[in-house]
DNA sequence: ACATCTCATTTGTACGTACAAGCATACTAA
DNA sequence: TTAGTATGCTTGTACGTACAAATGAGATGT
């Protein structure tokens, strides 16, 4: 395709005395620049590597590398080690800058299994050399709002955003479709809110309330109470698998083996209902917690009122945090992906914004994990005289 | 005027290995941005020749010329053929904005207690309007390294960081210099690199090991077992405050019962140490533990043996995390304040940097946290047997 | 089938040499 | 005196070598 005989030859033939005899760098530079102008170099494809241009053109690779930088440092190509030298597409070569950080909002920074999903986030986002903006909401709407002022008030790259309260409304909805129309790319973990259609990656939370109900039934429980809580979509979804499960094993579900709340109420009102459970002359065998976070403080209420776990009662969590091996008794629960999902997260934001179609090429982009039970110690079969 | 010995050589003999990450050009180009901020360079005034420079720091001029041709692009050198190279002047490259954002860089962000101070800061900087960069170093120093990098890639208003393996040495030492002669605020957290005099938040450790000893004596133990994490200060300063507190109180300590460690070693040795203690015939009747991570493992360790906790070993933790309430053993530790910790890091960086005093304006401004005795259930006096 | 390793290719870093070109100063010759 | 020259500095251009580090593809082992 490319030519042998170069003008660059023709150049020095031609301009010796009077042209100031441009540097051969120079001339290098000129001539790609026509081959970049021309069409010979599309945007995005591939230039000829060092040693090649070095070779086809009699000249140094040092040389070679002088004209390919001054080039580089003008914004038209872009070196990558190990890959090569690529012609910087016309659209990126118009921003001075590319921002390249991205902010992730979520409810909690500093709980349970929160910091692990930065953590996989900001490990994936740095190897790739962005930045990542954190900001957290509190569970409260509000500081979402706040929280995305914020991060808008500079130029930023993506976003990924853990919904706060997802079973309630969304009042920051003017945010998000500001964001959508602006085309900047941002996508939801663990839920997403129903008005918005973005790439959301989470957990089959109604498959895991599910797989709860049947291992326990599976060991012969048939009494078995869900502590749920319901405002936001993970625990109406666990909840709905737990309600599920009940009709596929035909076990009648006691209106009073459904104990919902809300995060305002997490610290007393589940264990307050858990004492009466079992203190109740009919009492439960089994329990499935929201979360391990939850399982923890009900093993601890079970065993101070002389209940063994899991002789007496049975307890499952959710998520496999740092606490279900912490607790006394090594907890039975169903896995999160955490650091995974935080990955999967960052990666996949970073290909919407370097593929640039921010809109979300994939239609269907949604990632759902698959909760697998993990067996441990706080759930076994319910002892002989129950 | 300069001198002959220059920091670029106490850079190189001193982290020869570790340091060969930064490559030599990029360390000359801070040790000038030093120069010129920290005026020994005036703007206008004249660089040492290419060749003084070259052979001063020993490198060849190529190098030399690459530092060079990338500080002129970055406009801060201009270079004239057959005069030398200027400094140009400051009004050329004034900042155009106030970026609004801080940075933060600890070694591991989703465990334990770091979650915590990140929360504090976070909630701290959100409410002042700036915004958080976080980065995580995995207690690894070319991470940490690579991390400040990346947050210097964009106009950053100040940093915090929690050093990595502060009891090593400090490879990264010219970022930090740089950051100083660029009048860039930051402060450390948990512990400070020596070589650096930075304002730094704390809590006092070797007060904390002295409490810890302190209390078991109280309630009679004369046999404690200290395990401490000995590649950061931290780790240090707790197991210093853990001997002092013996020589005080005029009780011999066995060389078994000091147990230290490095991070990498933290999951097997020190439970296996214990379990080897535990077993031995003039057992002792108290662990001090580095940190609440590590006293929950050995509680069980000690539960498995078939001991029981407090009534046969007592057990002291550090940090006051979420590990220990959750532990079947509540336990017995010394607060760490964490969130409040973030937070005034937060407050300290933001006063640095609208007070405009960048080098500190508070000539000792440390904080000492003083660590608190918090009673719970995992430490007792020793049974009547022993 | 899947992870792991090896290897070739690419750019990055670092050193070396040599000479050209621009600039300032000192010196020389008309 | 004055114009021109010589000299010695500077940066610029150009070539060379060598090895390091990142990448991706193909081979290999389990």
């Amino acid at each position: 395709m490319i030519k042998k005989t170069d003008k660059l030859y023709r150049n020095e033939e031609r301009g010796t005395a009077m042209n100031k005899r441009l540097p051969k760098y120079m001339v290098l530079k000129n001539e790609l620049l026509g081959w970049i102008e021309s069409g010979r170099l599309s945007p995005g494809s591939q230039v000829p590597s060092e040693n090649e241009i070095a070779e086809r053109f009699s000249l140094s690779r040092q040389t070679v590398r002088q004209a390919f930088s001054e080039l580089e440092r003008q914004g038209l190509l872009e070196r990558v080690q190990g890959k090569g030298t690529f012609v910087r597409s016309l659209n990126l070569r118009e921003e001075t800058v590319q921002p390249k950080t991205i902010g992730i909002v979520t409810t909690y920074i500093s709980d349970y299994i929160f910091p692990h999903i930065v953590r996989g986030a900001e490990a994936e986002l740095r190897s790739r050399g962005y930045r990542l903006l954190l900001a957290s909401t509190d569970n409260d709407k509000e500081k979402e709002m706040e929280c995305l002022r914020l991060m808008l008030s500079e130029p930023l790259s993506g976003l990924i955003i853990e919904p706060t309260k997802s079973a309630e409304g969304n009042p920051n909805l003017p945010f998000y479709l500001s964001m959508q129309s602006r085309n900047l790319p941002f996508l939801m973990i663990n839920e997403r809110y129903r008005e918005l259609e973005v790439p959301c990656l989470k957990v089959d939370d109604e498959l895991g309330g599910l797989t709860a109900v049947r291992r326990l039934v599976e060991r012969g429980h048939r009494r078995i109470a869900g502590f749920f809580k319901t405002d936001d979509l993970q625990g109406v979804n666990r909840l709905r698998g737990f309600m599920h499960a009940h009709r596929e094993a035909r076990m009648p579900l006691a209106p009073e083996h459904v104990v919902t709340y809300a995060t305002a109420q997490k610290s007393e009102l589940p264990v307050l209902r858990a004492r009466e459970l079992l203190a109740s002359p009919n009492r439960p065998t089994a329990f499935v917690a929201y979360n391990d976070e939850l399982a923890v403080p009900l093993i601890n209420a079970a065993r101070e009122l002389g209940l063994s776990v899991p002789g007496d009662l049975s307890v499952v969590g959710f998520d496999d945090s740092a606490l279900a091996l912490a607790s006394g008794v090594p907890l039975t629960t169903l896995t999160h992906p955490k650091e995974e999902m935080g990955r999967e997260a960052a990666r996949r934001l970073i290909a919407m914004i370097e593929g640039g179609s921010a809109g979300g090429s994939p239609p269907d982009g949604d990632v759902l994990y698959v909760p697998e039970w993990i067996e441990r110690s706080s759930a076994a079969a319910p002892s002989a005289r129950e």
